[in-house]
DNA sequence: AGAGATACCTAGATTATCTAGGTAACAGGA
DNA sequence: TCCTGTTACCTAGATAATCTAGGTATCTCT
């Protein structure tokens, strides 16, 4: 029933969230599928995971919600990123690319990139 | 006092460890400032990390310690990784490719490397 | 004597994530 | 009609890593 997810996610849902929602408005399980989609199924989105992290993204402001209807017209909850929420996507994708960059030079030094 | 760590580990600690001691025997706190080091001050080791997640790894057999003594003659507790904790590296590091792979294609999706 | 570095340790709080459920509506096939 | 699968949302509680914020002891250098 549950997908054995060998990728863990830490850390990474806000950032990834921010993501989708920078391409425009979209729904909690939508916003879910194409985080999986995008990262080729990689990364595996826990429903357990992603409805409290957009409450906690709502309530520092990054996201907004309104109830409405998805493209399957059934009911959902339209998200959308704030002002707030643009300058957080952009610190932390820096914060993420300095981090890796950071990881990756300790763990795979003979990869020093071209 | 403390320093302000603007970088998370988010679970990369235990592989950061294991790189360091694949190297040779090591001491705790050798650990965290080769870590340190090696990323070039991007990641920061806290001590209230570090030495529960030695205990952890050492648990479950992927080091091992004793007591001896440092460069310096002072008392310490040298560690070194075991034939799992290879093993363990290797699988990780394996895992923190793919992961940093499918992470960096969504948020980084203009730069489709080289 | 005092400061700073080395080296270790721990209790408790915080936080995100995961586990493991649950509800409801709709579509499509048998 | 029933049953399954999908869409879409939600939550309580457990787990686990990390962080906060202390502590001890020894040694060196000024």
């Amino acid at each position: 029933m549950a997908k054995r997810s060998n990728t863990l996610l830490h850390g990474t849902l806000d950032v990834l969230i921010l993501k989708a929602l920078s391409y425009g408005q979209q729904h909690g399980y939508g916003v879910a599928r194409w985080i999986e989609a995008s990262s080729d199924e990689v990364v595996q989105v826990d429903e357990g995971s992603l409805y409290p992290a957009l409450y906690r993204m709502e309530r520092r402001g990054w996201i907004q919600a309104e109830w409405g209807l998805s493209e399957l017209n059934r009911k959902a909850k339209l998200y959308e990123i704030t002002r707030e929420g643009r300058a957080q996507l952009a610190a932390e994708t820096e914060q993420w690319r300095v981090f890796a960059d950071a990881i990756s030079k300790v763990l795979l030094p003979a990869e020093v990139n071209a």
